[in-house]
DNA sequence: GACGGTATTTGATGCAAATCAAACAGCGTG
DNA sequence: CACGCTGTTTGATTTGCATCAAATACCGTC
């Protein structure tokens, strides 16, 4: 049986992770699915609070933050269509540890927890969807990690460059372009957007990238390769 | 069909990650696992290398290291019994991102990737307690991520400590026993070792813990409580 | 209990990045 | 187009922590 147009079932499909399974599984998974717009800026859940299932991106983007004591927020990673958030509570049944807000205005599937540890017991398939799913962001996660620990602001700012050099290659052979604010990728980046901006600059002086606004061209991928190392 | 004392089948469930499952699952992922003893200092796994399967800790601790360009080594995690290592190279088919090696002499199962795989497919309750250790390893990498990342030195070591007071807890109230060098907690708790001790030796003066080798007394829990914050 | 190697401590100095502060865009709105 | 808002840049200063260097404690071994 295909599957009709324009349903939640076939909006899950933009994800990688449901975009393998059944149609069947789909149209169960759909059933227990709800569909929202978060305007930018707004929060789609916080940190403390029970997970209520797994959404997923179908347009915009989403930050997770981490929050620490007195209001400072910090970035550990940005999501964009086809990326999932909220896993990892929802699977341990753990509050969530981490505030999700919308970057950009954004559309956005829930998946009640419910159906998805339905799912999880009748279709194996679905099963190993959700552990490629989590090996995936558990493998991401730990680079991530490495990539904040092992390396200095400069070389975390070239390797940043680079690989949305790689992400939305194709066309444009060397150009890149923000889709979120600066102070957001600067956060990301485990830095005040003050530095960023600094590092920005001076990679510019040195005449390896021009930057203009949100665009920035890659003038010398070699030479930022070498201070990614 | 009971378990078999002393198999490797019933050796595997000194993990929760295996001990939930059928006997019959337990005696066919046995088939593909062997038992070896790692003295203290050799290496289990090097970043880079594909991943053959999962490392189960039987005895002993495992430290997981990210290396940097130049030979400096990270200590994310420091694994002991019951620990499982390698999982996400292995269920995402890259190479590894961590070099795991033995703290201590320490006995390890490594069960194959070809078995893991198949018995994935074959077996939704071993697909089920997956699931469970990568979501607990997700959700516990997050959590550190922000730990390192929100909180300064001193923070994290009172942390640190409150945190080995919980687990090590049951009887000595307010006992903690470093297993491991200093030195390697300190790359935990990413910090220099120099600095780890400068940060005892406050806490220390402050009145707060006492400390003698690797055995610290805390003499001010909440105290510790109000620098973890 | 003297010895050699490995941890740990202590001290002095340097630096990367945060913080504080203020000027300066850019841009959608009335 | 002026206004106000939010985001970005620039500058001056501080600081937490790393680094380098050397002394000291620890522990198993002969």
């Amino acid at each position: 049986m295909p599957l009709a147009e324009n349903t939640l079932a076939s909006a899950l499909t933009c994800s990688q992770t449901f975009s393998v399974l059944a149609n069947s599984t789909l149209a169960r998974l759909a059933t227990d699915t709800t569909r929202a717009l978060f305007k930018r800026g707004s929060v789609v859940f916080s940190r403390g609070e029970p997970a209520t299932g797994i959404h997923v991106v179908t347009s915009g983007q989403l930050t997770l933050c981490l929050n620490a004591a007195h209001g400072t927020e910090h970035v550990i990673d940005i999501l964009g269509p086809g990326d999932c958030a909220g896993e990892a509570a929802t699977l341990t049944d753990r509050p969530h540890l981490v505030t999700a807000s919308a970057a950009t205005d954004s559309h956005l599937l829930h998946v009640s927890r419910a159906a998805i540890l339905a799912e999880l017991d009748r279709d194996p398939a679905f099963a190993r969807s959700i552990v490629r799913n989590l090996s995936d962001q558990l493998y991401r996660r730990t680079s991530d990690f490495g990539n904040v620990l092992l390396h200095k602001a400069t070389s975390r700012v070239a390797r940043f460059i680079l690989d949305q050099l790689d992400a939305q290659d194709a066309k444009a052979g060397c150009h890149v372009h923000l889709t979120v604010a600066k102070g957001v990728i600067a956060s990301r980046l485990n830095m005040t957007q003050e530095h960023f901006s600094r590092t920005l600059r001076e990679l510019s002086a040195q005449g390896r990238i021009a930057v203009k606004g949100g665009e920035i061209n890659v003038t010398d991928v070699a030479g930022l390769r070498l201070l990614a190392a």
